[in-house]
RNA sequence: CGCGGGGUAGAGGAGAGGCACCUCGGGAGGCUCAUAACCUCCAGACCCCGGUUCGAUUCCGGGCCCCGCAACCA
């Protein structure tokens, strides 16, 4: 007898100072995907979404457009709130970091690791370059300068809060030293080596004279919270804490499961610094923290100045929801560097959704309404065996349901029950009768990639009635 | 010796100690239920040099070549 864990899990916050791109798209669906997979597992479910809405880019990018940072922050957090449609996404909480209730969480945090003895006060002497209105440390200059601005630095000094990140050496090592807390391994291993490094105390503090924007430091008036400090604390805000009215903290983070999505870039963050925050006020660790690779194209980086950028809202203009989850979840490979393009793109939509699913669909549904009297009876299955998706092998998955779909095409050309139809009718229905079941069972195994397509094929199956076509072809 | 990832048919990708798979492209047939779709067959590849092994493209060492990261840039 054993009681389901409540599953608990969490994107990474995209930061609100540009659109979202194919890398947070990319997250947010496999994160979908897996929370839709544990529900039809019957798991209770916590999936966390939301915006990072505080630092000094957001602050001065909304001084530089004129608006209030309030205004700027949420025509960004309705852009991001908006994929939800856009890519099916099915959270349960957007949280925003200027939610009265996070930034209450965020000074909790800090009065917590204060009270551990982990905050303490220091001079901080920094290379300041008035340009980028930022600090910058030796390896960001080139030949002493700024390479933006081709100035000198200043030297400046002010009294920061610094976060005693090197007292958690022993405890992250420790952590970093289990199988699976980081995923994939080698990521793992990576962030290791990094921790045996050594690691420094953290700044978390900014002046308020110089930067404003931001969670108020408890107790002291002139400083507000380095951005991550605050943005970190929503995965657990998110669930209520620390007040938990609802014992959602308590049951998703105590008691659950805790599983984090979050780009290569964020190991430092989500590894190491949060994991150090929690372990400061005596929280448990996240149990997994699984870390994907970038989405690139054409070979590099996607810049704006390269020309190769590729934006979430017109992968899903042009394919559809669905074929956009379907190129995320196949296509990109989940943890290593990707590579896309228009081109592959179109590939691959014609030749799996275009020609492959939706055609064989079309071929079956219509012999099946010209052929059999009533529909074919179908179960709703509620659960899904798919083993490799716990191990987040979703192009695993895909591929194995795609070879199913190749076997049917070539049992549709071998026995060739639309020519069998005419002379020996009870064995062609027969044949038909199995495709439409077989049919079903892709449909089923679909739902967590691509749920309208799954319905959408169910509802065909359950009418005995030959769908729109269900992948529209590319105009060339 | 800073850390790490990788080099697979014409192209783009998976993969794994023992038939090297997928998509596109090329060549030759077939079928007509289907969205000018689908099926079959053919040509075509595991960077180089050593080692471990009955056997390596897959493990180990070296070489050459690419690519990320190098801490507050969220």
């Amino acid at each position: 007898m054993s009681e389901k864990i409540p599953k608990y899990i969490t994107t990474t916050l995209p930061y609100v100072n540009a659109s979202p791109h194919m890398g947070h798209a990319l997250e947010f669906v496999q994160a979908d995907t897996l929370a839709r997979f544990w529900r039809l597992q019957d798991e209770d479910v916590f999936f966390n979404m939301g915006v990072d809405e505080h630092g000094q880019k957001v602050s001065r990018k909304a001084d530089e457009e004129g608006v209030s940072r309030q205004n700027y922050v949420d025509k960004y957090a309705s852009e991001v709130k908006e994929l939800k449609s856009a890519l099916n996404l099915s959270y349960d909480n957007f949280i925003r970091t200027t939610d009265t209730a996070h930034k209450e969480a965020a000074q909790e945090m800090w009065r917590r690791c204060d009270a551990a003895g982990d905050i303490y006060k220091k001079k901080y002497t920094g290379l300041y370059c008035v340009g980028c209105e930022a600090f910058k440390i030796d390896t960001d200059l080139v030949e002493g300068k700024c390479p933006d601005h081709k100035t000198e630095p200043e030297g400046v000094e002010e009294e920061n809060y610094f976060f005693r990140l090197s007292k958690y050496q022993t405890f992250l090592e420790e952590f970093l030293s289990k199988e699976g807390s980081v995923l994939p391994n080698w990521r793992r291993q990576e962030a290791l080596k990094f921790v045996q490094g050594g690691l420094e105390d953290l700044s978390i503090s900014r002046e308020k004279s110089r930067m404003d924007w931001g969670v108020e430091v408890p107790g002291d008036d002139n400083h507000v919270m380095y951005v991550w400090f605050d943005a970190l604390t929503n995965y657990i805000s998110t669930l209520g804490w620390p007040k938990d009215f609802e014992g959602k903290f308590s049951k998703f983070w105590e008691q659950g499961e805790t599983l984090q999505l979050a780009g290569k870039d964020q190991v430092r963050f989500q590894v190491v610094i949060w994991q150090a925050m929690l372990k400061s006020v005596n929280l448990k660790a996240t149990d997994t923290i699984f870390i994907h690779g970038f989405i690139n194209s054409e070979g590099h980086k996607m810049s704006k100045s390269l020309g190769n950028v590729i934006d979430p809202y017109e992968l899903v203009k042009k394919y559809g929801t669905d074929a956009t989850r379907y190129i995320m979840l196949r296509h990109v490979h989940p943890v290593d560097d990707s590579d896309l393009t228009w081109e592959k793109m179109d590939e691959v939509y014609t030749a799996n959704l275009v020609n492959g699913l939706g055609n064989l669909t079309a071929r079956i549904m219509k012999m099946a309404e010209t052929h059999l009297e009533s529909p074919v009876t179908v179960t709703d299955k509620t659960t899904m065996d798919a083993e490799a998706l716990k191990h987040y092998q979703f192009q695993a998955v895909m591929d194995g349901i795609w070879a199913a779909i190749g076997a049917m095409d070539e049992y549709i050309a071998e026995n060739e029950p639309f020519k069998v139809i005419k002379t020996e009718p009870e064995q062609a229905k027969e044949m038909i009768v199995k495709l439409v079941k077989d049919l079903q069972e892709i449909a089923e195994s679909l739902v967590v990639f691509m749920p309208q397509t799954a319905e959408t094929i169910l509802q065909a199956i359950k009418e005995n009635k030959k769908p729109e076509n269900l992948f529209a072809r590319l105009e060339k």
